[in-house]
DNA sequence: TCCGTAGTTGAATGATTGCTCAACTAATAA
DNA sequence: TTATTAGTTGAGCAATCATTCAACTACGGA
């Protein structure tokens, strides 16, 4: 994203601009409102989190139901996993993953809501 | 993301893996969702998502409130109008943006809830 | 007509990112 | 202990991406 260059034109609509000003967060907000929506803007990501949601799940079979490496899946999960988007729970050698809260099925269903009109 | 390469490892769990891929979308949606969803991961875009649902607003303005180029928010219009997350109507020289539709408030809304938690 | 302002666009560039590969840890069984 | 399977991790690389810059179009005023 940028990093705070100047503004290259003179404001159209002062006013407007000021109040909207007033209503916006501050900026790390959208910061992290971005970092946390860029976790559903990966393939790969938005079927493990779709898949998820129908079960939890380890590793091998994510890598199986997806036909990818089982790195591949656990670099993403970690991923998914620092963004508190999932949680996994070991049994033996057998980590499953699991959805972290029911924002991120609301969160893929108003996505999908959008595709289909 | 992946180009579906082979799985490297054994199924573990075969009739979870089997009855999850019967419920999982045909691949091109997940990749259409990521893609719409990509358009919410970067700072400058939920910015300018967030300031038009407050009211619609040109270019300039735009610019100002993010102290940032003309062309650098024009790109980003560019990607958003692509993705029919927003619209714009022509006055005179300028242009005025806004949101296409109420999704956009509504997956923002979810992202925020995520994040206030 | 010419000028100025609003906005768009394409190429270039630096940063980010997703996967691969190889080496590693964790747990179990023999 | 050794071997095997599940999973993680870091470096490296190719691809994607956000911004800058410069050149462009669109419109209105003089």
């Amino acid at each position: 994203m940028a990093k705070q260059p100047v503004c290259d034109c003179d404001v159209i609509h002062e006013d407007l601009v000021n109040e909207v000003r007033g209503k916006m967060q501050p900026k790390d907000e959208y910061l992290k409102l971005a970092t946390l929506f860029k976790m559903f803007g990966d393939g790969t990501r938005v079927q493990i989190l779709h898949a998820l949601e129908q079960s939890e799940m380890c590793v091998c079979d994510l890598a199986a139901l997806l036909g990818m490496t089982k790195s591949a899946i656990s670099h993403q999960l970690k991923a998914l996993r620092l963004a508190n988007l999932v949680t996994f729970r070991r049994e033996a050698q057998i980590v499953y993953y699991s959805l972290a809260d029911d924002h991120v099925k609301e969160i893929i269903d108003k996505g999908l809501e959008h595709l289909c009109e």
